[in-house]
RNA sequence: GCCCCCUUGGCGAAAUUGGUAUACGCAGCAGACUUAAAAUCUGUAGGUCGAAAGACCGUGCCGGUUCAAGUCCGGCAGGGGGCACCA
């Protein structure tokens, strides 16, 4: 037997056939079961059509926990589904003359079997697609008990217009200007939209942060970031008496309400309402805001953006000079969506406010002093001083430090009166804007309502639910199909049953996938969730994704999972307890020397000790090595997993992606890599039968040779369940190649008994099978045993094995590692010194002098201070 | 511009959180087996000097704290990421 290769294909699809015919991977749905429950979810895949070697590491990296767990005596929920609807399928349909739906669940189909070649330990009867009906349905539900709770409303509003996948989108999709998913610059259009009300939640949603702490560090603060809280001050300038417009003043927002007295200007939105009603009057003014409108939010745009102003030609008061003005302009660079829209100009202490009094030759007024320079202060020349420092200039300011100096200022401006309410008040701002969930697509979940001429907007009736996306839809014309869907779109009326509409726009599809892992804790639940199960099993105990969710899907989760608390689905604020965010596949690029994209298998790579250099496998032309990047089909960089399972298995695929890099970081996928996780495949398979195949008294069963392997089996033990739980999966992996190398040396030897060699073979085949279960449960058997590995129990650390009678010490002499000492383990200090002094190195360094001082770390090191 | 992270052999990396730097793997080199190759096994491996014993240097660079620094502090450089006209 030993001298057959492991054959991966069959042995594979053996056992993912037994695990299935036994159901052991089936999450029980007892809502009293006795043991503890533990839910491992990986972020659910788009229905693209191929898994590529980034849903392998990533479903990989989930396995190991949840078969860890399940072997560590957890109820264990680890479920699979998808996340199906979404643009690419409406593409594929324009493309290919297929519809969205066929186009889906033909890839789900295809993708469902290669999920199963990796031989994940998932509860296939728990899977759904976010676009079967029973899902959008319960979606559908969620969303119109939003409505009641009012966490959900409409309103015309400038919005994000991608032009090329013709929708709305929200702001954190997009990125640098343009759509996330078609790259097309954005466009500002006036809609009307459906929000959700997730800016209600930003102080939740900030200061809760604080109390996840199995999240990353990172993520959370670009969560923070995102949410962007300011403290400051609402101040109310008054327009001066003469002023003819029917606001009375203009309401600022301020961080810096300490700078007041150097405010030079104020400057006005080109949205803001002020803004408008003058330019209803004032036509240089009205093509100055036209102006304004057209410059796109793009980065380049946005960076050689001229600072323009319009002179209205009113002024206000100021708050604390009497007899003061300020004139108001309409300015090019003051966003509607922040604050009030409004802002008073201290160009003094702000660059860009600097910029535009120079240009419109408005009052410079320093009011902070440079501590190392005070004089500075009075010669402001182009650069503005944004320093901290002492207010000058600045009445009753004057002297105090910045923290001071605002809240003295909002002091006063509670206690000042104007029309009998105070002039400012402290206040905290966000910048998270509520999220935008209309898309005037085809393939999403509709949105629940009809328009009616007389009730307006009438949520439609539950019994009526769902309202399913109708089939008989064509692709030929660009636009929302929906829209030009008579029979589907001319509804009655829920309310008063005369002639209605639909709403034709669908969900954005991060919607479906903000409450997802709730609907597995019971996916046939008559309503979005059973509530007994989702408390159950919510918050998930470990979620793996790729960062590039950090913002977008984490924080749409997070929000939904309140907003489902608000409306009685769940009793858990925070979705998930514990987020792994890990790294991608990453792989070498080439290119032939006309400058085409080859791919990995059409190369030859020679190495000669650090010189690589590659050909073309059939024509032997030079090919250019390139950049190690993200695998890409545009790059043909790519690794197919199917082609890998198919020559090495799924063991092996596993095992490479899981060694080496730290799972969050990127790892570099390469053939050599590949064939070395396979060389330690076929290694194990032939130790198991050397092992096995080893005569009862090959071994003299020395006391010390067999305790000496099974303390290496617990020392690894105790190591593997550290690391597995936080993850660190290339640590464990180094843990078992030793372990691995001890049992060999052991195999070989004449002292270790064929029994302990047996029994620790076993327990490093349990240790290996969260990571290669179908290689652990084949060398299982060949050791004898009935069971399957998967449904054994994680072996039992043996504290004792861990404890030593003597430990060899480093010993130093000015720091510097010069020696070692061998002393019993639990040796004084005392003694540990006098120990030292004995040894030759450490006389030979005295040469005869006293040691200055000896430093001994029990356990770690002694250090001789000469 | 603002905020954050990273930098350890030829390469991926480890280092019990201040205590033996380079575990484990990949690639390499030398050898064994073989007609040969593959497969497998054994040995070797941070740098410099040295025949060796050994000495010195060494975790991006400069400085500091400490008996002791990859780890802590200050500064600099390079790389990566997030946000961005945010008042």
């Amino acid at each position: 037997m030993a001298s057959e290769r492991y054959n991966a294909r069959s042995v594979e699809q053996k056992w993912q056939q037994r695990w299935d015919d036994e159901k052991i991977f089936l999450t029980s749905t007892d809502p009293d079961g006795s043991k503890e429950t533990y839910y491992v979810l990986e972020m659910f895949p788009y229905p693209s059509g191929r898994i590529h070697m980034g849903h392998v590491r990533n479903y990989a990296m989930g396995d190991v926990i949840a078969r860890y767990k399940r072997a560590k005596g957890f109820e264990v929920l680890h479920p699979m589904g998808w996340d199906a609807f979404g643009m690419p399928a409406e593409n594929a349909a324009m493309q290919n003359k297929t519809h969205p739906k066929g186009w889906t669940y033909h890839n789900i189909a295809s993708m469902r079997s290669q999920l199963k070649s990796m031989g994940l330990s998932l509860d296939w009867s728990r899977e759904f697609a976010t676009c079967d009906e029973d899902y959008y349905a319960q979606q559908q539900k969620l969303f119109l008990d939003f409505m009641k709770a009012d966490l959900v409303y409409r309103k015309n509003a400038k919005v994000n217009w991608d032009p090329v996948d013709m929708t709305v989108l929200a702001n954190e999709q997009v990125i640098d200007g343009r759509g996330w998913r078609s790259g097309a610059e954005v466009e500002q259009r006036e809609l009307t939209q459906w929000f959700f009300k997730i800016s209600d939640f930003s102080e939740d949603l900030l200061s809760s942060l604080d109390g996840l702490d199995q999240w990353p560090a990172k993520v959370k603060l670009m969560q923070a970031n995102w949410i962007g809280k300011s403290r400051g001050a609402r101040i109310r300038f008054p327009l001066t008496e003469n002023s003819t417009t029917s606001l009375a003043e203009i309401d600022v927002f301020t961080t810096r309400p300490d700078t007041l007295y150097g405010a030079g200007f104020m400057a006005l939105a080109a949205e803001h309402p002020l803004s408008l009603e003058l330019a209803g009057n004032n036509e240089e003014l009205s093509a100055f805001i036209d102006d304004c409108r057209k410059i796109g939010t793009s980065v380049a745009a946005i960076e050689t953006a001229e600072k323009r102003g319009f002179d209205t030609g009113l002024t206000v008061d100021h708050p604390f000079i009497e007899g003061h003005v300020l004139p108001v302009y309409v300015a090019n660079f003051v966003l509607m969506g922040y604050g009030t829209g409004a802002i008073f100009g201290c160009a003094a202490h702000d660059q860009r406010d600097l910029d535009f009094a120079r240009k419109y030759d408005l009052d410079v007024i320093p009011v902070i002093a440079d501590p190392q320079s005070p004089d500075v202060a009075f010669e402001v020349g182009d650069t503005a001083y944004l320093g901290d420092g002492v207010m000058v200039n600045s009445g009753f300011l004057n002297g105090l430090a910045k923290d001071e100096a605002i809240d003295a200022a909002i002091e006063k401006l509670n206690q000042q009166l104007l029309d009998g309410a105070p002039q400012g008040v402290g206040e905290i701002n966000y910048k998270l804007r509520d999220w935008g969930a209309s898309r005037q697509r085809y393939w999403g979940c509709p949105i629940p309502v009809v328009h009616c001429d007389d009730c307006g907007v009438v949520p439609e009736r539950e019994e009526n639910l769902p309202v399913v996306l109708p089939e008989d839809v064509t692709f030929d014309i660009p636009g929302n199909p929906l829209d030009r869907h008579p029979t589907w779109r001319d509804v009655d009326c829920p309310s008063c049953g005369k002639p209605a509409r639909r709403e034709t726009d669908t969900m954005d599809t991060f919607v479906d996938s903000s409450w997802y892992f709730a609907r597995f804790t019971d996916p046939t639940s008559k309503s979005p969730t059973n509530v007994t199960a989702a408390n159950r099993w919510l918050p998930v105990d470990q979620y793996i994704g790729g960062i590039e969710h950090a913002i977008l899907h984490l924080l749409y989760s997070r929000f939904f999972a309140r907003a489902m608390s608000i409306t009685g689905h769940m009793d858990v604020q925070e979705p998930f307890k514990g987020l792994f965010t890990q790294g991608m596949v990453v792989h070498e690029t080439y290119k032939s020397k006309d400058g085409a994209w080859l791919q990995p298998s059409e190369i030859d790579i020679t190495d000669d000790g650090g010189n690589r250099s590659a050909r073309h496998a059939v024509t032997g032309e030079d090919v250019v090595i390139g950049g190690i990047e993200k695998m890409s089909k545009s790059k043909r960089n790519t690794v197919d997993p199917d082609d890998i399972i198919a020559t090495f298995g799924a063991d092996t695929a596993r095992w490479f992606v899981l060694s080496d890099s730290p799972p969050d970081r990127d790892v570099i996928w390469t053939e050599a890599g590949v064939e070395g996780a396979h060389r330690f495949v076929q290694r194990i398979w032939r130790l198991v039968h050397n092992v096995a195949e080893r005569p009862e008294h090959a071994g003299s069963g020395e006391e010390t040779a067999d305790l000496g392997l099974r303390k290496a089996a617990h020392r690894a033990l105790a190591r593997i369940d550290e690391m597995i739980p936080g993850l660190r999966y290339n640590s464990a992996v180094a843990q078992i190649y030793t372990l691995v190398n001890e049992i060999e040396q052991a195999q070989k030897s004449t002292t270790v008994s064929s029994d302990t060699l047996n029994q620790t073979m076993a327990m490093t085949l349990q240790m290996i099978a969260p990571m290669m279960p179908h290689l652990a449960e084949e060398c299982w058997t060949v050791l004898g045993h009935d069971g399957m590995v998967s449904a054994t129990d994680w072996p039992v650390l043996d504290e004792s094995m861990l404890v030593e009678d003597s430990i060899t010490l480093p010993v130093q002499i000015n720091g510097k590692k010069r020696g070692e000492i061998t002393v019993p383990v639990n040796m004084e200090k005392q003694g540990v010194e006098e120990a030292v002094l004995q040894e030759r190195f450490v006389q030979n360094a005295l040469s005869d002098k006293e040691p200055r001082k000896i430093v001994v770390v029990p356990g770690r090191i002694v250090n001789v201070v000469i």
